[in-house]
DNA sequence: CAGATTTATTCCGCATCATTTATTTAAGTG
DNA sequence: CACTTAAATAAATGATGCGGAATAAATCTG
């Protein structure tokens, strides 16, 4: 139970400014009385706090001061170098890591072209111990200087506890991986969660969802991901586990029994339906090379109809799916991606078709549904913001207090 | 944006108070201490103002004082009489009102015998103030003394705007019903809800998740119901509306197309169904005279086939329902209740066993599914609740601002 | 039975915090 | 040089929570 004391009151009210400023800065503090509904001292005595520690700096109005008569503002920003974070994101064919500065850019930023998945644990934990140290090298920090380690893995990750509970990627269940994680780095703080939640709190910070509060991210990758954003909040489930879409349950096309949504959407499926159906072409050289997404794609494309009916096939089980979601949260939004999705309408078309025919009426028009291409850092950053997240709420040297002199 | 004060800081704590006296009352100011790591003063701070505004009443303890030496502990409950609040739920079939005191003790109560669905929304909510204004005239009281209603429909109800956007009561949609009742009841404030919620308040209240933060509560009335406790918190979608078990979505048992799951597994479908199958048979009179859910029961018992393969369907669908509720929410139990579920195993085993055969490994032993069966007054207690839930939090007279004298 | 002991509750003084209301300083514009 | 807006600063007020001292009300002890 919470109880309410002055120090969480100020803790509070500082987020609030300090996420004011991540969202609309560089700002004036005016701007931030207006933002905020804090009084002007109370934003002066926050600001000043930020300022001495140096999570903030001044950045003095150079430009345009259009109509604008009294003493200029000063804007107030984060200061890039207050902190840095390491973001790191573990697909099942590549290790991808970024440093960041306290806003979220990257700083550094390398890819390990790993199959994790044929790697023990303590080997794989091996790589992304020496890919971070790289990674911070590259920077030109110390690990030392790092205030914080967030690592993305696809399946069930249990954030708090800091153990991944099922993965794609290993067979062992219930992997302390962010303890082991911390111990390695010298200490430095290291967090897991589940890829998706990365993506979707850098969807609220950087990309298409900024400043909505609800809304859902759909992955498509190798397995299938699920964000929520509930109230401005990531959704986890009551241990904080973090759910999986691929668990999800749908009958496949044939009707018969009930299968796990991964196996019939999920790049992996697709990628191993696709190979049989295309054995004995010249096709199927391809998978070979590594190369099946997009000898798909152009197989779809071109209308060959048993790629066109399996990704048909896909659309229409996460249609399921997502209208299911979205009778459950009715979102405003639902973002969509994956290198799947890239395609355009093959596998997109039935999952929207889907979608507005099993939607009720009464939610019918709630949810728009759009694509969104990732970059490959996107998924780092997200871990850096998750990581920034827990920063901005953190009490920080003097800033508890109000400020003596 | 909720910035933080002291007032804030006041109701944040108070709340916390109170709600310990709720649950555990009565008691002691020091096991209050205890119990929300409150200081001492504080908490004699908070319970004084209480006191004062006779929200709360002392409780000498006159019993047994076993090897107690010092002061004896003065124990605090919440006064019956502080507040009287009304609590009513529309079913297909009839209208259940009670009148409950502030600690939702059922003062009186009564139910209309109506077939709701016949009459137009003016006629229905023309009832609903009759009964109203009759079942606080059984309590003694004046309409002028009651501090809230709330009212619970089947459906999604947009419990914020007081809009109840869909049911299987209406055939309109977007119905201001909360407006409408506030108006006719003489500006007391009339709310609606989703009854499942309800249900699942009262369960987290006097029920069996007492003390629980999170679990599902699905009916199987003439429609489906879910209700969601997620973190403490009644669970809605965006803009607080109810999700709608009924609107999730299901493969039908021959595989063809998709359906809302309410048409395989309300109480609604399956009496038809069964209607059907013992259409020509001795049993088919009964569903003339109403008591058709009695006569499924009955001939599952005696293993007749086509019920039996009836029930299971609909068990199999909860189930797969469930498992990916399951899934999304990682509940450690799930409550199931409706007359549907009355028979025993019929339904509840292929329910179970779905849910078993579905849940991924990693989440196989987390939710406990249990059935509860309700008592007719639990849906009005759980109404009287939710008007008492915003009541505890509310600003309230001098509990504002700390005592003077 | 008077005083010691124990336990619950209240009172007092202190520190923090936000707010309001000036007052001052800064840095511009006209 | 007057005017304007931004911001920092100061002082006063009021609410809050907390820790420690004081008080209250019982039981225990000799």
């Amino acid at each position: 139970m919470k109880t309410a004391d002055p120090e969480l009151m100020r803790a509070i009210n500082r987020f609030h400014v300090m996420d004011a400023i991540r969202r609309f800065g560089p700002i004036a503090r005016v701007e931030i009385c207006d933002r905020t509904d804090l009084s002007a001292t109370t934003v002066s005595a926050i600001t000043g706090a930020l300022l001495d520690d140096g999570l903030v700096i001044t950045h003095q109005l150079g430009g345009i001061r259009d109509a604008a008569r009294g003493r200029p503002r000063v804007l107030l920003d984060l200061n890039p170098d207050a902190a840095h974070v390491v973001g790191a994101r573990i697909a099942p064919d590549r290790i991808t890591i970024a440093t960041t500065n306290f806003r979220a850019d990257v700083r550094a930023s390398l890819t390990l072209p790993v199959r994790v998945g044929r790697h023990s644990v303590p080997v794989a934990v091996d790589l992304i111990e020496d890919g971070i140290r790289r990674c911070v090298a590259d920077a030109g920090l110390e690990l030392s200087q790092i205030s914080g380690v967030c690592v993305g893995i696809p399946g069930v990750v249990e954030r708090g506890a800091g153990i991944c509970r099922a993965s794609p990627l290993f067979g062992e269940r219930d992997i302390p991986l962010a303890a082991e994680l911390t111990q390695r780095l010298d200490g430095v703080v290291a967090t897991i969660d589940s890829d998706v939640n990365l993506v979707t709190l850098a969807e609220h910070w950087f990309g298409q969802a900024r400043g909505l509060d609800d809304f859902l991210v759909v992955s498509v990758e190798l397995g299938l991901g699920l964000g929520i954003l509930h109230k401005g909040e990531l959704f986890r489930g009551a241990n904080g586990l973090g759910p999986d879409l691929g668990d999800l349950l749908a009958r496949p096309p044939n009707g018969n029994g009930l299968v796990r949504l991964a196996s019939i959407a999920s790049e992996e499926s697709l990628l191993s339906d696709a190979r049989a159906a295309l054995a004995g072409t010249e096709h199927e050289h391809a998978f070979r090379l590594g190369r099946g997404m997009e000898k798909v794609l152009e197989r779809a494309k071109a209308g060959d109809p048993a790629i066109v009916a399996l990704l048909r096939a896909a659309g229409e089980a996460l249609g399921f799916a997502i209208a299911n979601l979205i009778v459950l949260f009715a979102p405003p939004k639902v973002i969509l991606a994956g290198p799947a999705l890239a395609a355009g309408d093959a596998l997109v078309a039935p999952l929207r078709e889907t979608v507005a025919a099993l939607l009720p009426p009464s939610l019918a028009d709630v949810a728009d549904l759009v694509v969104h291409e990732w970059t490959e850092d996107i998924w780092a950053r997200g871990a850096a913001a998750m990581t920034l997240r827990d920063l901005y709420g953190a009490p920080w040297g003097t800033t508890g207090p109000a400020p003596h002199r």
